[in-house]
DNA sequence: CGCCTATTTGATCTGATTCAAACAATGTGG
DNA sequence: CCACATTGTTTGAATCAGATCAAATAGGCG
């Protein structure tokens, strides 16, 4: 059942009661698969429903002038890329699957007499939008201070984590679909660039990454080198089980 | 009534009833005045109040290794800069002044016990976060995509609109209590840089910056000049004036 | 008046970009 | 099943936007 991707992701994010679980579960959920690079909604569209990911990476962008791409998020299983839709109407960035994509869709109307009724699964929606909203808050604290080496050791810090809390971890290996261009969008580096970055993080012995897949080789190196404290992830500990 | 600044905002992004008006001015409400240059609210803390602007101006702020600071967000009359802080425990950032300023404070369980009886108020409140973090999105396309020049003339239009959406200007001139060391630490820039993209701005008759005071001389050219669109900012047209 | 911070100017340096091109991997259509 | 196209990764070389260093000037305030 796709919804279940969801749910698991708000119960992440706080404490849902039975009946609040059971009535998400009520939702109207429909569900599609979408090939990789394609957009799911773009900027400018004033959408009825909200998605959220059931398979697959998608990312979130912005274009400035020069069609320059700003990556502002990526989006792994059981997140809601555009939930923020519910309550601004006009979308500011676009959403774009980054692999083949199972999405489920769920009609605003619905979501919104759902937070009406139970604060409670308002507040878990909420919490999502605003955890979002402190990784939006580090990562400009990334592309604005770090230098290019520990932006990246930063967010591959920040995309294991996500990824063992929504269980894609398989001890320190994870998928990385992400390439490197797209790292590239994300935090405001040249592919060349990210290129050199990577290839030295790897020469340190830090990470191994080929194939679309990640694996950590030193997490407290890697951290550091990164810059990184999991505070903002607001991930319960009890998901996490990197020393 | 210092509440009124923020109701005053909160009714700039959604309609609120005679009803919810009326219970929001009921909200046990603490006023401070604190000086320039002090931290608010510190990373790492677990406010039991969240605060909103009655006078002045302030800034959220992270810090990187080195100490290196990333300014990221500043905070105008009626806005609340840690409203997040009532379903995030723990702050991922500080707020601190940027001038002199009065500031109110109101008891998380007050705000949440409110927002569980009028999903109303909610919803406006929730709105707040969710322009924030469009905010956020917008900030860090610029500092990951436009050159020094467009970011700051991005900024400014940002600010101008923002500052007249809550009716601080007066024709084309508003308040820019903003330093800039403080504009560099926002955008990414050095302050040697930040100076030499401003004299540029004016040399080109864009705009008039001294004593604190920000006059836009050519509103068509200065958002040419910072790629900018103010749909990000969901401000309602009728609260712009800017031709 | 003296201290502190903001603004400004000049000179030098560098992390990262851009340009160019080879190579590898993956997918597609005939 | 192979030729071809497309996209991702890698390497080298030249260049530049912006940082850093240094220092003078100016403004605000106790």
């Amino acid at each position: 059942m796709p919804v279940t991707a969801f749910i698991a992701r708000l119960e992440s994010i706080g404490r849902l009661s039975e009946e609040e679980m059971h009535a998400i579960k009520q939702l109207p959920v429909h569900v599609m698969s979408i090939k990789a690079d394609q957009d799911i909604v773009r900027q400018g569209d004033r959408p009825t429903r909200a998605c959220f990911v059931v398979d697959g990476v998608t990312c979130a962008y912005k274009l400035a002038a020069d069609s320059r791409r700003q990556i502002v998020g990526f989006h792994l299983l059981g997140d809601a890329p555009d939930l923020l839709s519910i309550h601004l109407p006009l979308l500011d960035m676009s959403i774009a699957t980054l692999t083949p994509c199972t999405i489920g869709f769920i009609q605003h109307v619905h979501i919104r007499e759902l937070c009406n009724r139970m604060p409670g699964v308002a507040t878990v929606m909420w919490r999502h939008t605003l955890i979002d909203a402190a990784i939006f808050r580090e990562w400009m604290t990334s592309i604005g201070q770090r230098t290019a080496r520990t932006r990246i050791s930063h967010l591959l810090c920040e995309i294991f984590l996500r990824s063992q809390a929504v269980g894609l971890a398989r001890g320190m290996k994870i998928p990385f679909p992400i390439t490197q261009p797209e790292i590239g969008d994300a935090l405001g580096i040249s592919t060349v660039h990210v290129n050199r970055s990577v290839q030295y993080l790897r020469r340190k012995r830090l990470i191994l990454l080929v194939d679309g897949t990640l694996e950590i080789l030193d997490w407290a190196a890697l951290q550091r080198a990164g810059d990184f404290s999991a505070d903002y992830l607001n991930i319960s500990s009890e998901l996490l089980y990197a020393d």
